[in-house]
DNA sequence: TAAACATATGAACAAATATTCATATGAAAA
DNA sequence: TTTTCATATGAATATTTGTTCATATGTTTA
């Protein structure tokens, strides 16, 4: 009696498991996806493009993206947490700055992507 | 009789506007923002991770994931709506691949930020 | 010290989005 | 042709997330 081997719908466990061996850790994944989450978003995207420029306060970033002061605080929160923007104060103004030279090469990256397609 | 100029609580117009005529159009922005937004979510990172391999079908990248192949064939629709991925079909099975070497880029630059900070 | 100001923060609300489930489509196998 | 299979799709649900509004904090000016 001889056996078949079943070809259809069996999966390629060698492909996957040789991939599987390969592919980046969850935490390292997720938070690549998080990072990204950070500049998926209009406002903050106008701020890193505001912050390519030179440093600016909330209160000029608030004119120049036509948001509230306070809707742009929040955004600068999220990016200070992803470690994008850092800031320094000067009595009750704070300026702030991009913090990474990634921000700049990922940002290129991006609009190289979206002017070419 | 003098007049000041006020400091305080005025913004600074000039800068504002030397920023302004800079700053790409909203258009571009958003567009930009959208892309990221493709990146910025953990399951359809890994399914560009398992594709800078090698092309794989629903089926494979849905192990790989551990997702069904349902979520997986929706997430594959948006990174073919942002031009990441392409597909050929053999059969029943559709075979999807990276569309375009930003997207290795792109990804590499998160890869570097997420681990050098 | 009181008032004005720049920024930050928390709660609430609205909008966006990822997954699930049921079902549809189209191709190969029985 | 009937069944099985791979993928796709629509609706529903649950979660996430951005903005607003009210208020707090801390600094400068009157």
């Amino acid at each position: 009696m001889d056996f078949e081997i079943a070809e259809q719908n069996v999966v390629d466990f060698e492909k996957i498991n040789k991939i599987k061996k390969i592919l980046p850790q969850d935490e390292l994944i997720f938070e690549m996806a998080e990072l990204f989450k950070v500049f998926g978003d209009s406002t903050r995207m106008k701020i890193i493009s505001a912050l390519l420029e030179e440093e600016l306060c909330v209160g000029d970033i608030a004119v120049l993206t036509n948001s509230t002061p306070s809707a742009i605080s929040h955004q600068l929160r999220v990016l200070k947490q992803a470690k994008l923007v850092k800031y320094r104060k000067e009595g009750k103004i704070v300026y702030y700055s991009l913090d990474d030279e990634h921000v700049r090469q990922i940002y290129e990256k991006g609009r190289e992507h979206v002017e070419e397609v």
